[in-house]
DNA sequence: TCATTCTTGACTGAAAATGTCATGTATGCT
DNA sequence: AGCATACATGACATTTTCAGTCAAGAATGA
């Protein structure tokens, strides 16, 4: 349980284009520099970013990458999600193959507070705005 | 971030043994069998939990391992925090080698988001105990 | 002494994270 | 049209972590 590169990455690369929107597009090369990201990897994390619908892309020249929309409608929750596998991922499931939600057992105790701390991180991710860490707000 | 299994094994161990609390020690290989968790890879995560000082152990014939406190003063975050890594573990240091919390910009915007993601996480894992699991309070 | 059980560390295989690279395709400019 | 720019995609390599196995050793009780 731990922020990858690919989360800071993906978060440098919001707030970078958050800096800049409205303005023309950014080409991968520019982001990859100004923000310490390897650049042959920052195409990786845009395409998903691009995917998942929060960037939008132009190809040739003068062309680049630019958030699709505001920053204050963009939310860390949306990134990370975008670019990271979920924090459950069938956990339960393995408990006994075939069974949903371990019902070997008569209650299982486990599962909801599994799913309860998924909530408490999506809840704190979606509370913050690319926005608000343009502005320092938090 | 995500859920591993031995954070999975080390709660369903947790729950065994509260259910077990102030009886005989249960052995390994009892704790493995009756809970789904390989046999050769108990001990493994045993063995991190008595370090924690959440477990305490027997050698010998009759021995086996016991929880060093009760249920109720035992806590998930405590169980994950003795078989997982962090959440943050250093990933603002990886910004610029060398510096400490983004100092090469005048003030980083990110890593107090990834302070307070795993403050909010260590806040609902602390907020559960063995014993409620036991009771299904949650 | 002997069976039981924990202790420790080494080892292995699979999966994921992290990058790198090469090839192809679209766009704008001259 | 032709060219440079820049994204798109997938293959590949490396490193790290996860997950699990195994074996030799030490402690304990009978």
């Amino acid at each position: 349980m731990r922020i990858t590169s690919s989360i800071e990455y993906a978060t440098r690369l919001m707030i970078a284009l958050g800096r800049e929107h409205g303005k023309a597009p950014v080409s991968a090369e520019r982001l990859a520099e100004s923000n310490s990201v390897p650049t042959d990897y920052v195409s990786q994390i845009l395409v998903k970013l691009r995917r998942a619908g929060i960037v939008k892309s132009r190809r040739g020249s003068a062309g680049g990458y630019a958030l699709s929309r505001p920053p204050a409608e963009v939310t860390l929750g949306q990134v990370v999600r975008a670019v990271d596998r979920g924090v459950l991922e069938d956990v339960c499931g393995k408990y006994d193959a075939g069974a949903k939600n371990c019902h070997h057992q008569e209650a299982c105790a486990i599962s909801p507070v599994w799913s309860r701390l998924g909530a408490v991180i999506t809840e704190y991710l979606e509370s913050v705005t690319v926005a608000a860490l343009l502005q320092g707000d938090h």
